[in-house]
Parts: structure tokens; C-alpha cells; sequence
DNA sequence: GGTGCGATTGCA
DNA sequence: GCAATCGCACCA
């Protein structure tokens, strides 16, 4: 059966409810899903994110403390935070960890579902797998949004390297806590980045 | 109630 | 190199 088996593929709560930066290396060529208004389904397989890790870390958006925009980075692993960046562009994210304490991976970059030109970059992937704000707090236990196990990356695929654009975070900005498959062709950020050398 | 800016992108 | 564009955090 189709169903059942789409159904078993789906990671489950205990996936999410993991450390934040085992989440985010696992999340790497995992597939994520999203239905469409006419009922399609769109894939795409990931090849980048970031880890926010807690209110200590001060890249992240729960270092000040909660507020209306963050609040879903304080549900249990399991749920999306998106918010508006720029005012123009929305991002992404898989909340980690138990309740109550702030952390989400930012998942930058799939490979281009069926029908999309691209979906390299937190905006671009969003646009392509048309995610906004309603989808902010919804779960990805359920049938809208969600990620399927897809196939392993084995360590030596995998790169880390510093997150991007958060330069204003001081020493934090220089942690790598950014996971993307080595030199794959749908990287967003500086080549310098794309992980193809070690760092 | 006013102000400054961002977990980005596309174009000059 | 820089404008676009707006929710919201923060201060008064």
C-alpha cells in the first residue's frame, strides 16, 4: 500500500526530540515534504543546515529570551518555526529538543522538488515548497509538512563549516554549527563554504 | 508611539 | 555594491 508505506517513511517525534546538533547532521539527506493546494506532493532532498542551540547561543533568535516571533523554537522537537527575514523572505526550521527549551535546525537547502528551478538558500527554498507564516508551529508529524528518512551520508560526505550571515554574533558566528553534504552542486552560500575542503 | 535592523536575494 | 520591504524587538 502506497499510503502505508509514504506513512512509515515519515520520521517520527523521537527523530525531533534529539540534540539539536545530532538532529541537524542527521536531517542531512533526509527528504522533505510538502502538499501542495492541488493535492501534489513535493520532494526534495536536504543538503544544508544550521543548528541554533539554546538561549546561550547568540546567533539565534531565542538569546533574548522568548518572544511572539520565536515562540515555536520553545515546543518540543516536532513542530516549524518560520518567520519573515528582510522583510521579503521566509525561512525554515525544524524545532529540536524538549519543551521549553529554545532550538530549531534552519534547513537552508534541498535538492529542486519536481517542477522547481531551485531551492538553494533559506528563501529560495521556501518559495519553491511555498512555506510562509501559517506554517509556523505546525507539525511535521501530520499531513501538510513533513520529512521522509530518504537515504544515509556517510561522515566522510559530510562538511561543517560556520553558519552564514550571522556575522553579529561574535565568537558564536564562528562555531561550526552549519552541516551540508560536501561540494554538492545546490549549496547556498560563499563557494568558499561549499565544504569540498575540509572547512 | 518611534526607530533600527535582519538566520536573503536579485540586479546594477 | 546595494535596494527591496515589513514584522518586531526595544526604548521612550
Amino acid at each position: 500500500m502506497e499510503a502505508s508505506t509514504r506513512a512509515s517513511r515519515r520520521l517520527i517525534r523521537s527523530f525531533y526530540e534529539r540534540r539539536t546538533l545530532v538532529v541537524a547532521r542527521d536531517l542531512l539527506g533526509r527528504v522533505l515534504c510538502r502538499r501542495t493546494g492541488d493535492g501534489r506532493v513535493l520532494r526534495g532532498r536536504i543538503v544544508e543546515v544550521e543548528a541554533y542551540d539554546g538561549n546561550g547561543d547568540r546567533a539565534s533568535h531565542a538569546s533574548r529570551g522568548r518572544t511572539r516571533r520565536n515562540r515555536s523554537m520553545f515546543e518540543p522537537g516536532g513542530v516549524a518555526y518560520v518567520y519573515l527575514v528582510y522583510g521579503i523572505h521566509h525561512c525554515f526550521n525544524v524545532v529540536t529538543g524538549p519543551g521549553g527549551y529554545p532550538a530549531a535546525v534552519l534547513v537552508r537547502a534541498t535538492e529542486p522538488p519536481d517542477g522547481e528551478l531551485s531551492a538553494s538558500g533559506p528563501g529560495r527554498l521556501t518559495r519553491a515548497f511555498a512555506i510562509g507564516r501559517s506554517d509556523d508551529g505546525c507539525t511535521l508529524l501530520g499531513r501538510q509538512l513533513w520529512i521522509e528518512r530518504g537515504s544515509e551520508v556517510e561522515d566522510r560526505a559530510v562538511r561543517r563549516t560556520r553558519r552564514i550571515g550571522v556575522d553579529y554574533a561574535g565568537v558564536w558566528a564562528r562555531r561550526r554549527y552549519r552541516f551540508v553534504i560536501a561540494g554538492h552542486p545546490d549549496l547556498s552560500g560563499p563557494a568558499a563554504l561549499a565544504g569540498v575542503r575540509g572547512r
